[in-house]
DNA sequence: ATGAAAGCGCTAACAT
DNA sequence: ATGTTAGCGCTTTCAT
């Protein structure tokens, strides 16, 4: 079967494409009879329009891009959802991208969307970006960019952050609290904006309880599984002074962490406590259960989204800055 | 800054837009020194082809769609890995569309598919999904369909899957050699062709040991976590005769599962053994290990999304089938 | 080697 | 209330 256009319809009814066109979006002009008739052919010759004629035409596709680093991943799959639920309800198509935390990927994606392709961008940085020219570069073609989680301090966007500086530090001073006098912090990477700030709170943590910060005591990890391994596995061989709580700053570490941990033969929580930055619903039967600072995950991907639709609307939301935030949930991995 | 056009560069140059269009493309009409100017001229006005303008024109919009269930999956999402890393290779875009398990949701995205949005579609169908007219009305308008994972067998398309039978056979004999008795089936749907043949699996290897099987070892899951939740308890609070092992076919219910063992004093795997459809990869770390039945996601992803491509490029791949194994993995749920 | 022109399907300004 | 027409940006056939 072919596919149905306009024309076909205008054909079958002796009438002329444009009236179908109003027809079809129901305007003023048609008389109530005719849509009828329009409308019930159009109903039994399953008649879709093409959308692409239309963002050819109207200069909008009504289609946005989520550029993330990574789907594979409880954080971003939720927001995703919880993007999904308002685009999908205001009639908008979501082109997912991954970066796989590459910026090369990440520039070339953006480039892309200066074709017209999208009529705005929400954007998690790669844990490499450390320049921002290609989202200006967006930006400047009136394509709005809304970044969401991990944003990139030096370009000037909306976007939608959870309290990390406040996590990070709600983090620590649980450790503490808890007895752990020389806590560990994994980082994502040295460059990432929420990486950073999380690890600031963690240093104000020490300082405001009066504990030294170490440079030794943080660790930038990698995107490599076996390599963060090691590297944790190392850490936490360290005698005098031995490691006795982790701050975790991404999920992944969740299983590095705890298989670590036991093939050292460490125990958590006496030997080591442990807070995780971490969605998994997973956690709770972990053993012991996981201590998570757990973002609002759905709740910023709604958020970003609507934020998106008021920027596509025209509205100038440049300096928008939403920030949802984090709760700790306390569990058997940090508790004595 | 305004969307640079074919046009302009045109006029920049004193060229026609024809001429412009066949340099860009590398046509053998065009003399090397132009060519040159063109593509020179073209990366300094950063200049990007609007892909709804060529959609129109050419009848194709290197872009796919991805029908699928749920992204906050293990299994889906490493999948979608999958499918993104073979499209991308080829220039496609992935279109995801999220019917969370709702049949009027995958009718409406696949109505909307056959408007010429996509090349082509995998498709993984809801839960609810009993009829395919949606489906063949789709590829009859040409659009080629690829079954991943969840098909319908009512429906003749090509079909990438994973061996569910065999799957559902091994997990269960796998707890009868470590001495289960009366095994319980969580399956997650009663209508889901995967579900039924990981049941059917159960039964035979059932019978092939000589074990009763019981309709009432069988339970359907729902989509509500909690009522799940409620049903497991339920079924493992039963005396004479008590379960004593559980083949859990869907990630989601692995979190259920443990937690009613927790919550009822149940010991694993002493008191219940357990073996789980999962790709969690933190099935390592739970305590005690989880067994599972590892399915190839990446894997199938890259087939369906190669099988895909095929047909896009014209190739009848109609009645393709391929099976890529499941694995058993054992870990400390289900031995004794 | 380059250019003119038609047309993909749709919308909207401008007739009638 | 309905119709005519131009044009969105691109590709491609058919000149030149």
């Amino acid at each position: 079967m072919k596919h149905v256009t306009i024309r076909a319809l205008a054909r079958e009814l002796n009438l002329s494409v444009s009236t179908i066109s109003k027809a079809l979006r129901d305007s003023y002009e048609i008389s109530a009879e005719t849509k009828q008739r329009v409308l019930a052919l159009a109903a039994t010759l399953n008649y879709t329009p093409n959308p692409y004629a239309s963002s050819l035409r109207g200069k909008k596709s009504r289609t946005i891009g989520v550029v993330v680093p990574e789907v594979a991943d409880s954080f971003f799959s939720l927001a995703i959802n919880g993007i999904e639920s308002v685009m999908k309800a205001m009639g908008y198509h979501v082109l997912i991208c991954l970066t796989h935390e590459q910026f090369d990927n990440e520039k070339l994606i953006l480039k892309e969307f200066q074709s017209g392709r999208v009529d705005g961008v929400l954007l998690s940085v790669s844990r490499e970006t450390l320049s921002g020219e290609h989202i200006r570069d967006l930006a400047a073609q009136d394509v709005p960019v809304v970044f969401f989680d991990r944003v990139l301090d030096e370009v000037q966007a909306a976007r939608i952050v959870t309290n990390d500086f406040e996590s990070g530090y709600a983090a620590t001073a649980h450790l503490v609290e808890n007895g752990c006098r020389e806590i560990v912090y994994l980082g994502i990477s040295e460059s990432l904006s929420i990486s950073n700030r999380r690890m600031e709170g963690y240093r104000q943590a020490l300082a405001d309880h009066r504990l030294p910060f170490r440079t030794g005591n943080v660790v930038a990890c990698t995107n490599d599984a076996a390599e963060n391994y090691k590297t944790v596995k190392k850490m936490l061989q360290r005698k005098a002074p031995r490691p006795d709580g982790i701050v975790a700053s991404v999920e992944k570490l969740t299983t590095t962490v705890y298989q670590a941990c036991n093939d050292l033969r460490l125990r958590i929580p006496s030997d080591v406590k442990v807070v995780c930055f971490s969605n998994l619903e997973i956690a709770t039967i972990l053993h012991p259960s996981l201590t998570t600072i757990t973002q609002p995950a759905f709740e910023m991907g709604r958020a970003a989204a609507s934020l998106l639709l008021k920027a596509i609307k025209g509205n100038n939301v440049m300096s928008a800055e939403m920030v949802i935030p984090s709760v700790l949930i306390p569990r058997g991995s940090s508790t004595r």
